[in-house]
DNA sequence: AACCTCCGGGTTGTCAGACAAGCTACTGGT
DNA sequence: ACCAGTAGCTTGTCTGACAACCCGGAGGTT
């Protein structure tokens, strides 16, 4: 195996992390079977052991692979990938193509107002700072599965910033204006009413509502987003693990 | 800072990983503030910088901090301490009391009885096999957080088991048996009704429900789990990254 | 036959030093 | 005021070695 035909990634550990995924993912090796140990599999991607062993770290950090001292490098789960995984922060976009569904977006409204308390502590911005609050649903297969209000600090934007430009991914949104959210602390309620969303919904629906405050790598919040997700629409799953 | 002062661990960088978490959360370093560097760290506990490494990347791989090659390690959050983190895996009793609540538990019923065809299917075993059956509601200051229904396959328990011993942590039952959850294939669902729980819990309710199947080490499931708690009584939260 | 102890091979954890690759901030020029 | 180049710091990867640990088998005892 050669280096050059895994995948683009930012490191060699991660390109090989995410090849061991795929392996993993393909049934290369069942739950409870033991892989090839490090010796073995740096040898086999022609790489350092202590490069192997980043790779297999990150693998153990999601849930997929629990490694013993003395025993070597265990197969836990290889199913977890069908579902949206929550601790991978992304897009939306492309968490519903990654479920294999065709991702779309409906805006309802792009506004640009004055924060409210909430957004002005949550967001770290000064008082009457403004604010971009957009509302939205998000379709896969044209099939509504959340509603979302986002709000983005005006300062992040330049100021020819023209409200009726944005479309598509906030994600990418962001990124054009050269913003990147690494991280987002979010708290997860559970919800109903008719109050909820808009347009064509189920009655008497359950929603899975994520409360998000993203931040770049340096700690400075960019932008909150609650995401109304309509319950029996969309799969949430999760690896825990000690 | 020697080692020996650093609290028990498996392994050196895990103890390390564990001292710096308390100093992030301590507030030792900001969010967007810059760690020392890899090198003035294996100083600092006199430890190679392979171990600082291992202990730095557990720290990332909780979203506590980002590291970028050629930049450094930046904290990204240390307020996410306070809830339930849904990546770890622990015992509902030890997640209440580290939200610094006393955590209790009551049984409403512990039964043996053959296995559904859903729970022979997700625990893999064998066709009119038992299962130990248990209903409870956890509680946290004496006040109802949850209600959860567990089903453990009676092969994990010896022959001469007495159903009428179960009492606290499901955990702590299946450990003293000599089986350990290590991970848990989690779905989250919203969902709201009265026929969900019983004696005393707020009308029209929602509850976030976590549909669990946990295995050992070696893939085996040992447990299923689902819980609902009951939507305002219990913070959960999640660092998610890229 | 059943049980126990010891031991050896295989595996991960840690160590040390070195070089490559990437980022930031400053320097010096235009 | 602006821009290119660079020095210095930081993380990523490499190499080789030894320590700590786990499992299973050999050999002995009961």
């Amino acid at each position: 195996m050669t280096v050059e035909s895994l995948g683009s990634g930012p490191t060699l550990s991660a390109r090989i992390a995410a090849d061991l995924r795929l392996r993993i993912e393909s049934g290369e090796w069942t739950p409870g079977e033991k892989m090839p140990g490090e010796h073995d599999l740096s040898a086999f991607y022609q790489v350092s052991r202590a490069t192997v062993r980043t790779a297999l770290q990150d693998l153990e950090s999601r849930g997929l692979t629990v490694t013993r001292h003395g025993l070597g490098t265990l197969v836990t789960a290889q199913g977890g990938s069908r579902q949206a995984d929550l601790r991978r922060l992304e897009s939306m976009t492309d968490t519903i193509a990654r479920q294999g569904r065709l991702p779309g977006m409906v805006y309802r409204s792009i506004a640009l107002r004055a924060a409210t308390e909430v957004e002005i502590s949550k967001l770290a911005v000064g008082p009457g700072a403004e604010v971009l609050a957009t509302e939205r649903s998000l379709t896969a297969d044209s099939e509504t599965v959340a509603f979302s209000y986002d709000v983005i600090p005006r300062a992040v934007f330049p100021a020819e910033f023209d409200p009726s430009e944005v479309s598509g991914s906030l994600f990418a949104l962001l990124e054009r204006h050269g913003v990147r959210a690494v991280v987002a602390l979010t708290e997860i309620h559970a919800t109903h009413g008719e109050h909820i969303g808009w347009g064509d919904r189920p009655a008497n629906a359950s929603y899975l509502l994520l409360d998000q405050v993203h931040s770049d790598s340096r700690g400075v919040p960019v932008a909150l987003a609650s995401t109304y997700f309509i319950e029996g629409r969309f799969p949430f799953g999760l690896v825990r693990h000690r």
